[in-house]
DNA sequence: TCAATATTTCGATAAATCTAGAAATATAGG
DNA sequence: CCTATATTTCTAGATTTATCGAAATATTGA
């Protein structure tokens, strides 16, 4: 992942809002949930939500899939860890070893 | 680190040229570089990159010490790992064991 | 004190973002 | 076909952000 991308994903994280819809997606499991959930979760009027799922999905941190009448966001696991991956990888350089980056 | 204060920190990361600056800051490593040595390494202007520096000490990203005459910027590590260490919490639970979230 | 250096504050503009109601779209079921 | 459900698109206002030149504010050294 490069320095744009990294930059656009934090930045959709970095929303209140669709911080709160992300670690919600992350409880629901690889299933997801519906965006009425989220939106009955959330307490999110419904036409906010979907904006925030839209940019969400523009960077890859969730999917969504159509399954008749309702869509179900899926988080992009992937994507985040890539994102996780980045920040170690690229902004913890300097840190000496055993200090406080260890593996979990 | 609670939910707000992870949201206006990855807020932060998420622009473009304050990626950059933090990057920048990292592999300068801990003692840090000036506001000088930023601007000529990254060819930001003065008063765009000293609004961005503000917005990232105010969210603890980075301090600031006044050394003489110079001012100097210093990447705070254990801010960034206590991010990356609520992602890994609050956002990658579901992914199963071995899948990809392995200790690096 | 004066000039040079380092950085911030001010001020102003342009662009992006957030928010949410109302209307539109799509689809399933009766 | 009609209704209910699920979600998006449209629209518009309020707020925040990004940008950067110019002026202001230290602070050092001559």
């Amino acid at each position: 992942m490069d320095h744009e991308k990294v930059a656009a994903s934090l930045a959709e994280l970095g929303n209140s809002h669709r911080l709160s819809v992300f670690r919600f997606l992350v409880k629901a499991g690889h299933d997801g949930a519906s965006v009425g959930e989220i939106q009955k979760a959330l307490g999110i009027p419904a036409s906010t939500l979907s904006h925030h799922l839209a940019r969400m999905a523009k960077v890859g941190l969730i999917r969504q899939e159509k399954h008749t009448r309702t869509i179900v966001c899926i988080p992009e696991y992937e994507h985040l860890e890539n994102l996780i991956g980045f920040l170690r990888e690229e902004c913890c350089v300097g840190v000496q070893a055993g200090h406080a980056l260890e593996p979990l």
